[in-house]
Parts: C-alpha cells; structure tokens; sequence
DNA sequence: ATCTATTAATAAAG
DNA sequence: TCTTTATTAATAGAT
C-alpha cells in the first residue's frame, strides 16, 4: 500500500495524468454506441470467466448464454453448453409440469412458480394462445404433460397450424421408423436418445429456480 | 483515499484487526466444504448480477445456468431464460447442422467447429455410438438434420433402443392427431410451435460461438 | 447475514 | 482491438 502510493505520487509528479481511471457508472443502457460495444466486449469475457471459475472453485455446470444486441451468439458453459442445458430440460420438465399433489410444504412455492410461470410467458409472441393453455393447465392437479393439455377451446386457425406441426412431425416419425425398422434388433444397452428432450417445450415450464 | 487511510489507521489503534480481508486464492476447487459453500453462494449471486448488468448497460439478452455440485438448480435471464434458450436452439439448428458449402472464408472456421464439436462429445455418457453419428456427420458435405444421420453403423441394441424411443414418440403423436382430428380446422395464423425445437438434439449440434 | 481488507474487474484514454 | 492507469466493485476470511 505505501509502495502503491508512493508510486501514484511519484507518477503524479512526473507526468501529467493521463487517465481518469475507472469511473462510476449507472447501470442503464451505455448510450454512446461506440462505448457500448466496448463494455459489451469486455463486461461479456469478464462474466465467461466468472462462470468458468465458478464451476473450478465449486464443481459447479454452468452454461452462460449471450445475444448482443445485434443477434450475435456468444456462449460458454463447463463442461459443456448442451450438456447443461440438457439437463436444464430435463429438470424443468421433471419437477414442475406435472405438478405432484400439493402440500402445506410446497404450496406458496407452486403459487409463486404460476405467477412467474404467466409472467414469463406474457413476452411470447402469441400472448393469447398461450394464456389459454396457461389456464387449461392450471386446472390440472396432476399428472400430465404438456401434449396433454386440452385443446378443446383452441380457435380453429390455432388448431390448424398445431395440426400441421404434428403432420410434420410424424412425417419425420414414420420416415425414420420406416428405415429402421428395414432393418431389426434384438435387445439391449442405451442409446444417446434424441427426443430426451421431446416432452419438452422450454417456453411452456414452470421454474422453481429463478433469480431476480 | 486520504479520508479512507486515516480511517483505517484510527480504526486500527482503536481495535484488534477483525479481518484479514480479502485473500488471494487460486482458481481450483476449495476444498474446505463450508467455505466451498459460501464461495458457491457468494460467487453465483455475483455471476447473476453481472449478467442482468450485462443486458442493462449493452441491451442484450442472456441467460445464466447453474448447477450447484449436489445438482441444484438455479437460472437467471434476461428477458427470460427460456426465451433465450429458445433463441440459442433456433440458432444452432438452423446455423450449423446443415452446413453451407464450405468457402475459402470459413474453411477455418467450420474445421474449428468439427474439432470442437468432437471433444464435447467425448463427454457424452454413450461415447461409442456418438463416435459414429459424428463420422457419419462428417461425410455429409451439405444438406440433412440430424434425423438424416446414417444409421445402417448402428449396432443391433443400439437400434433397438433408437426404434423404441421413436415408437413412444409415434405413439403420443399419433394420440395427439386423433384428438386433433376428431375436430378439424380451416387455415391461419401462427401458434406457438410446440415442435420449434423438434429438428434439435441439443447434444449433436456444431457451434461457431464458443468461448474456451 | 455483516464487516473489512484486499484482490479483481473495468471505465477512460491512448 | 490491445494496453495502461486509476478507480470502483467483488469477495475471502472471520464473526
């Protein structure tokens, strides 16, 4: 510390001040552009890191996700982005969407994960549609997954593209099943399995997990 | 600083130290439990900050995963991790599983990926068959989703378990169109897509956006 | 959860 | 972009 000073006043006395050093800022939107691009840069290497050391200091999976304002990607995740993000899947599809029967213990947290859940969901874009499944689904107690939710009071026009996604889909289905099943086998081990993640819609989950 | 010495100084005389403060430490696993739990604490709140900052100051959109070592989950994102989620898997699928044809500008850039792409799935939990999809993958030159990987290097218990994950699948969507089209529907507008994500194995897709 | 003493991150400027 | 300050912000250790 005394070094340190010593060498600030010591530089002070010999040049002239050539950087206001590190400034407070407020944490709004960095209005000149080429500003912005800067602290993006390095604001977004800094939070990497973070994220890295995170995961050395506590044995922790981490995935950080970045979109710069221009739709860039940027990602970073220990020990692997689709690696954590599978599991994410699979724990917000395991633990909220068919809720267990409600007890004291949970109960709020159930109530504070809808209020969330509907707030999430008022920033997709068609806010309508899936408000309607929101409250479908919120008279179901138990069980159930999300192709489970009524469709009965879907508007025609809604129905119709939801149709066709499914068409789509079991083209794809019996295409595949088609080519496999020219071939044939017996029993056995595990496969990576490519719809682990099919039951889910990532859009469409309750969360028990957020911060701020 | 003047006003900040002179209270140290003072606060120094008049008590015992109460703190080492702030120490250095190395970016490896903390090995004491307890305080591997506060670091954990401390260090994700930290981490979920800087990315909610992040988006203020720059306007971008993240999202933050986090698995503590006993697999608890925490998120955070901004506008909302699911919407990013979203964003990141459209990204992926519609970038790099059917590769353009390689240029002189990207050549680099694509054996980059490849390389990546490998050492990511020697993590997978079926390292074998993995190993073979990617082979595969690599003698596409253009053109094919995932669903068009080859499958005739499968073995027989590999298939089994591929055959049965795609008859679930048929089942529940064969389900879903009977109810469906017990109603019927004429033409129009969008609906939230529950099968935006369908052409996606998270776990099997390029990436041109990695950091480390 | 709170409190420092410190280290680490970073805003500004080159 | 990279580098250099001067400063603010994050956090390790202790309670």
């Amino acid at each position: 510390m005394d070094a340190t000073d010593l060498n600030r006043q010591r530089h002070q006395q010999e040049t002239r001040r050539t950087s206001k050093g590190r400034q407070k800022i407020e944490i709004k939107k960095v209005e000149k552009e080429s500003n912005r691009y800067v602290t993006f840069s390095k604001r977004k290497n800094g939070l990497f890191k973070k994220a890295t050391e995170l995961s050395t200091l506590c044995g922790a999976e981490t995935a950080v996700i970045v979109f710069s304002e221009h739709r860039k990607l940027f990602s970073c995740g220990q020990p692997d982005v689709d690696k954590v993000l599978d599991r994410y899947l699979a724990e917000i599809e395991r633990v909220p969407n068919n809720f267990p029967p409600i007890t004291n213990n949970n109960i709020e947290r159930q109530l504070a994960n809808k209020q969330e859940y509907a707030r999430s969901l008022k920033r997709l874009e068609d806010e309508q549609t899936v408000a309607k499944m929101i409250g479908n689904m919120n008279n179901m107690n138990e069980g159930g997954f999300w192709w489970d939710l009524p469709i009965d009071n879907m508007e025609q026009d809604e129905l119709e593209a939801y149709k066709e996604s499914m068409e789509q889909l079991k083209k794809n289905v019996i295409t595949r099943l088609g080519l496999i099943e020219a071939n044939n086998a017996p029993s056995g081990s595990r496969i990576v399995n490519p719809f682990i993640n099919m039951k889910e819609i990532p859009s469409l989950s309750f969360n028990n997990h957020r911060f701020q």
